[in-house]
DNA sequence: TTGAAGTATTAGTGTGGTCGAAAAATATTA
DNA sequence: TAATATTTTTCGACCACACTAATACTTCAA
């Protein structure tokens, strides 16, 4: 059985590895910075990983799951976000409160749990911040970013579990499922000019890249 | 803030001083025992525990908490019952399967958390087996073990968490809230026998000694 | 191709939590 | 009370997990 420590090693190599795309070794700096932690401290548990088959680990090259991590390290993503959508739907947290919450919560075994909350909760396929849950990512969508000018757009995933950009997120009435439209994009000072219904909304850049969109018609 | 085995101390130390009625101090042995672990290891932690105030501790003389560690203790105990409220009622799973899980779950933090679990729980004061929630236990309730021949009963708690006996006694209909009635009472070979509705059951001391009742009439 | 610069690893420490074995204190019983 | 049994504590050791400081390895640029 893997300690929460270890869970939590598997879980940032799973994501770190998606967000580099392709089949990219994880580097031990970039665990050491994700998990809180030194590089030093990094390699050790590293080490320890490979000894028990759950990472393939080699010396200065960085790290990537075997079968059984990544099996691992799914089943905890999909547990976390069941548990967030059980944290908004029935105890009523704000979705920018959930993430550490659940964050101890999916460390919590037992056999069935994962089927009996997804039944209880109505097998949710997104969690509250739009990430799929136990299925696989659409394909279809785009940062907000990378949308051109006039496109609309439905949210369907915030890339961010901050909860301060959370709470400025909502208050901008960003949430996945609400569709809006670029109405105007200004190189000049990056700012993205949306609207959202009859809402305007001005976008710094940083922001329209953790809005992931799918996007629909143009004007 | 307390580890999770130190939690399970303050735990422990709670339940074993209740177990033994006065305010006599837990002995290293038995908490020992409880908690699967050696007494070498109890008298160690008891000491950290100690420096960090969360306990008195005298060599040779066992422990008692201190105010401090006795609020902690209580919290938990009451968040795990109410976490066994809602693994029964909401996720569906029988009453001898709850202990485990919720034993993990009572470990997860946050400030809000034992509020919104309750309210949305609808407050229960008691949890599966029985024991209160949040309140003091009743104080008029004995042991079946202790009633006089021809008593009747109701059933309050249950003091065991082997899933075993549990099955064993749910099979045999001992479930909080359920009456009956001691008939006959076997000195010889301690066998007690009761009427729970038309349904005659023999029950060893044993099992007579984990059941919590609240006297009713005599016949 | 040879230094820096940057990144990763080893080495050495510390704490929490665990153990078995030996010693010390307490309890029991003859 | 003295001898014995039981319980508890101390001791030395180990693993997981974290750190800092020093060393090793890559990479990139001159």
């Amino acid at each position: 059985m893997a300690s929460i420590t270890e869970q939590n090693y598997l879980k940032a190599i799973y994501k770190l590895g998606h967000m580099y795309g392709k089949a990219e070794a994880v580097s031990t700096g970039d665990l050491a910075q994700d998990l809180g932690t030194t590089a030093a401290t990094v390699t050790d548990t590293l080490q320890r990983l490979s000894r028990k088959r759950w990472v393939e680990y080699e010396r200065y090259k960085g790290v990537v799951l075997t079968g059984e991590g990544l099996g691992m390290a799914a089943e905890l993503v999909g547990l976390h976000r069941l548990w967030e959508v059980f944290l908004v739907e029935k105890l009523g947290y704000a979705w920018h409160e959930v993430h550490d919450i659940a964050e101890q919560l999916e460390h919590v075994y037992h056999a069935e749990l994962a089927v009996r909350l997804g039944n209880y909760l109505g097998n949710p396929t997104h969690d509250p911040h739009g990430d799929p849950i136990f299925g696989k990512g659409d394909e279809s969508l785009c940062k907000l970013s990378e949308l051109e000018e006039g496109t609309g757009f439905v949210i369907s995933r915030v890339d961010d579990q901050d909860p301060e950009w959370l709470v400025f997120a909502a208050e901008q009435g960003l949430l996945p499922g609400v569709s809006g439209r670029l109405m105007r994009l200004r190189p000049i000072d990056g700012v993205f000019e949306l609207l959202l219904g009859r809402k305007q909304v001005f976008l710094g850049t940083n922001s329209a890249d953790k809005l992931m969109v799918k996007a629909t018609d143009r004007i």
